[in-house]
DNA sequence: TTGACAACTGTACTTTTGTTCAATAGTCAA
DNA sequence: TTGACTATTGAACAAAAGTACAGTTGTCAA
């Protein structure tokens, strides 16, 4: 994942430095052509006083694997409707803690938006805690009943390990891998690791 | 999946009738108790002039596999805040196209929420067309230059099938759906049916 | 018509996956 | 201590999955 910060006046600042250790900080006059090669975030910074619309002539916010954060001086609301309705993934604080940059790059990396608590709250309501409840039984551990070292077995097979790779992993004989699954598979029902994979990923058939 | 229609007078609508044939409808009375086994959607119809906290204690919002959707005669954004509010995964108009219905299941059936067109574009305001062009590459079908045959096999797969399955399914031999796959391993890259079947089904790793 | 390509299939083979039968060793609770 | 459970492994086998080489048929565009 790369990490591109846009500022206006170029410079790294601490907490940046710990969530991103490796991005790289340039002005917005740099980022104006872009090959447009890779795929990462792009963290545009939003001084106090200037308004999305000062920086955006600098982002062609469509950048191939690029995908764009707002870092606000001054965060609110209104500022994350409207970075999400230019095309941006999210919008959050300039000095936020290096934890919360960490999420965020998380959370954008893999496709979603962030918007923060206090909108989130704002449009969904009190739904969260109803979401929160749903979420459980579907999510909820496709591997009851399973041993600690059988659960191992299976993360990495519904991730796509062979056994042998698995064996190698976990340090021991490609024997006792098939042992494990063929125990998960007898207390799952599964028929085989592909099956056990769809629903571990929870995969909607 | 189960379709449960709850109304104040149980009478099927025409196009509920087309859109979800195989449901059943019931009574407000006779969905208190409900033994909350199965898995499926429950339709709650709230008529001209009844309000979402009328019907709210007919429902025990949480019930185990169920989700609930709000079939409104006169919907509104804000009603479907509220029925998010409490739990709910959509709202929708009671006399929608049976093609609305439709979709609304698919997307509720999958964890997703509904709440139209015009309170999303509120929301989101016009970010819709950039999360289209984002969802694109994303989702982007990661079938690219498969034949049609291969694309039907390759979803096969990644729905758990086995080659024997397949091959009965498409009324092929099982050794044509082996030379499918040896092809479409070579045009994706994929290792083996898992791997596949985890770039098909999106699986971040 | 010819060449490229998709779909389809057979025989034969290697590799991987999964099962059966069998055994050793450690933990933990009744 | 004994029984139940877990982890581990071997040998051997059965069943899928996947590959290699080879061939037929049909379509469609140059």
């Amino acid at each position: 994942m790369n990490h591109l910060i846009v500022d206006r006046e170029p410079r790294m600042l601490p907490n940046w430095r710990d969530a991103l250790p490796a991005a790289a900080v340039v002005s917005r006059r740099e980022t104006v052509g872009g090959d447009g090669s890779g795929v990462g975030i792009r963290w545009c910074r939003l001084r106090t006083g200037e308004k999305l619309a000062d920086v955006l002539p600098h982002l062609p916010v469509i950048l191939s694997g690029y995908r764009t954060v707002i870092l606000a001086d001054e965060p609110s609301d209104a500022l994350t409707l409207e970075s999400l309705s230019v095309g941006a993934s999210g919008c959050c604080n300039t000095h936020a803690a290096p934890e919360v940059l960490k999420q965020v790059a998380l959370v954008v990396a893999n496709g979603g938006l962030w918007v923060g608590q206090s909108l989130l709250q704002q449009v969904i309501g009190n739904t969260s805690r109803a979401l929160a409840q749903r979420a459980k039984p579907a999510v909820d551990d496709p591997l009851p009943g399973l041993s600690e070292r059988e659960q191992q077995v299976a993360r990495l097979v519904a991730a796509g390990a062979s056994n042998k790779e698995i064996a190698d992993r976990l340090k021991i004989a490609e024997r006792t891998v098939k042992a494990h699954l063929t125990a998960i598979f007898e207390k799952t029902g599964a028929r085989d690791r592909l099956q056990l994979s769809l629903r571990i990923n929870g995969v909607k058939l």
